[in-house]
RNA sequence: GCCUCCGUAGCUCAGUGGAUAGAGCAACGGUUUCCUAAACCGCAGGUCGUAGGUUCGAUUCCUACCGGGGGCGCCA
């Protein structure tokens, strides 16, 4: 428990308790008045019926915060100011940053599926996939940062009718030629092509009608064309995880045709469950309290009019799977807003039928879509969606620009490897540091800025920390251990926001929210700069101090460091 | 029509029921023999969409309305 607010609070609690005499929040905040205010007071005198200043001076009265506080003051009409003693932050430091965590809580293990990204086989991905993946994979590093088992799964869609006109059209190609064609990424190209012809010829309509029966009915050479197009895609996407620096691998390759088996099992349950119901020839699940355009219950689909599955059945068996089998406390998916109703109906269907256990929490942890400057969904120039991969590829190159610019000095293979580091973070920090469930406006110039909360920003903090240490006699880790003085504001402002780490990176672990990291290290950044500004590090007045600003400096680079990491970002050391 | 999300400075965005709502950009005015000027300081900019309600206290919670996005039966 680093945050100075925690532990106030927690010093704080015996003492409303015994003038509430019961259970009392002492509410506890930073304040832009002192280092944390109390706001307790308020709410208890109400309760009280006493005058609130008078139930804040009995309460500080009880409480003893004098190795925590250098001066308490009752202010306005309630609130008390709290000013942390240096000592105390100053301890509390260097105990932080003794920690391997930083002075991050932990959290009690649980078990947790997380579905992101979730591409189409045998399609490109876009910028439309861009924020699932990246704020899984923030989220999914923050988890594993608490020690939570996490199944990472990638829904990828491989199963379900495109596929017929996919094979047929692999046929006509060729495998030799289909490989070829699909293995310089221009998985569009495929796609439409069999598009068209299917749109176009009636009789290629007919051959891929009857191929996807052949794939659903098991077909062994049908498979074998669709394992083909499977293997294929999955490289291709390796390629843009591996660009993007994402922990998705293979083997969290959970897709839709993974849940085969299980989908007679879904229908199966349902009906015995007699909660499937026979409406316009398919078989269906009504959800309470969803109702269509005209005002009519709305169904769940589970089989269709033809007999076939659709998403609505195999999210259900995802729902038993991941209960049952991998035995999750919680599910989150990260899936678009459009998706909202739909997993609502899934979730309140898997209640219903009672694999869903209070227990487990199934959480759709949305978000909302990337816009052009026009606020329209973004679109290439020439109207198309925009590839991933090249909108990665634009994102190195010019952060490669801007580097050769503005740092000339750096050797090519450096100025690669940063442009890589700070293309990719800028992209990936643009799409985290922006409340996940809103829309947000693509812009490349803002994104790549040094000013302002861009990934740029915070990577230059920490890059201009591993300069000093460079120009300095001592390593990072010769400084560590040592103790901290805090005799300048600055140096104050930046022990405090250091030891902030800790509820920053739970808040944004518990909302889903990383975003919420960001903004924490925005601020840090911030302080660190008004620090740099006001406080000489290498030529500090004496060797103590000196000793004392290597050592934040470095807590500092530790933090910016890891803080990045959970958030799937690199930290150059010179940029 | 119903459901849902969003609406905060000119622009892009933060904001945990608490006191005087904050950043960055842009604009305006400054700072450099100094650890990376890829920096910093100052100034200005607001009916927190509107109107009610709950509360000692509302940008924050509730209701209605306005504006925008998304969804609303066999695509996923």
């Amino acid at each position: 428990m680093a945050d100075p607010v925690l532990t106030v609070a927690e010093l704080l609690r015996p003492a409303f308790a015994a003038v509430a005499g019961g259970e009392c929040d002492p509410t506890v905040r930073p304040s832009d008045r002192a280092d944390a205010q109390v706001n307790g007071s308020l709410a208890l005198a109400k309760k009280m019926g006493k005058p609130p200043r008078e139930v804040a001076e009995a309460v500080m009265a009880q409480a003893n915060l004098s190795a925590v506080c250098s001066t308490t003051e009752i202010a306005g009409p309630g609130f008390v100011n709290l000013t942390f003693a240096n000592e105390f932050l100053a301890g509390e430091l260097r105990a932080a940053m003794a920690d391997p965590r930083l002075g991050v809580r932990t959290q009690a293990a649980k078990r947790f599926v997380v579905d992101y990204s979730a591409p189409n086989v045998a399609k490109e991905m876009h910028v439309g996939h861009l924020r699932s993946t990246v704020i899984g994979d923030a989220i999914v590093r923050m988890l594993e940062f608490f020690g939570h088992h996490v199944v990472r799964e990638n829904h990828v869609g491989d199963w379900g009718t495109p596929f017929g006109m996919l094979i047929e059209h692999l046929i006509d190609l060729g495998e030799a030629e289909a490989s070829r064609e699909l293995s310089v990424g221009d998985l569009d190209m495929f796609y439409k092509q069999a598009r068209q012809k299917f749109d176009a010829d009636d009789t290629f309509k007919e051959r891929a009608r009857k191929r996807v029966v052949a794939l659903q009915g098991g077909d062994t050479e049908t498979l074998r064309m669709w394992k083909l197009l499977v293997a294929e895609s999955t490289r291709y996407f390796d390629r843009v995880y591996d660009l993007l620096g994402v922990l998705l691998r293979d083997s969290d390759i959970m897709g839709e045709s993974a849940y085969n088996q299980l989908l007679p099992e879904v229908v199966e349950r349902l009906s015995k469950a007699n909660m499937l119901v026979t409406s316009d020839g398919a078989e269906v699940v009504f959800v309470d309290g969803f109702v269509n355009r005209d005002n009519e219950p709305l169904p769940l689909i589970i089989r269709k009019g033809d007999g076939g599955y659709n998403y609505a059945t195999s999210d259900l068996a995802t729902v038993i799977d991941r209960v049952e089998r991998l035995k999750v406390d919680s599910m989150l998916y990260v899936v678009g807003a459009p998706q909202a109703q739909h997993l609502e109906m899934v979730a309140a269907v898997a209640r219903k039928a009672g694999w869903l256990p209070d227990t487990v929490e199934f959480n759709h942890v949305v978000f909302g879509s990337v816009l052009g400057e026009d606020r329209k969904i973004l679109k290439s120039r020439s109207g198309e969606t925009v590839k991933l991969d090249a909108l990665l590829a634009e994102a190195v190159e010019r952060a490669e620009a801007a580097i050769s610019e503005k740092n000339p000095e750096l050797d090519v293979a450096t100025r690669k490897a940063v442009a890589r580091q700070v293309g990719i973070g800028a992209i990936k920090y643009a799409d985290l540091s922006i409340d996940r469930v809103k829309d947000y406006i693509f812009d490349w110039e803002r994104m790549l800025s040094f000013d302002g909360n861009t990934a740029p920003y915070l990577q230059y903090a920490h890059a201009r920390i591993c300069s000093i240490f460079r120009k300095s006699e001592h390593s990072r880790e010769s400084v560590r251990g040592g103790t901290v003085d805090i005799d300048h504001a600055a140096e104050r402002a930046l022990v405090l926001r250091l030891l902030q780490f800790d509820t920053a990176v739970v808040d944004a672990v518990e909302r889903h929210s990383p975003h919420r990291l960001c903004t924490y290290l925005y601020e840090l950044a911030g302080e660190f700069s008004a620090f740099y500004e006001q406080c000489p590090v290498l030529r500090a007045p004496d060797d103590a101090t000196r000793a004392s600003r290597l050592m934040l400096c470095d807590s500092t680079a530790r933090v910016m460091e890891q803080g990045l990491a959970l958030l799937g970002i690199e930290a150059p050391e010179q940029m």
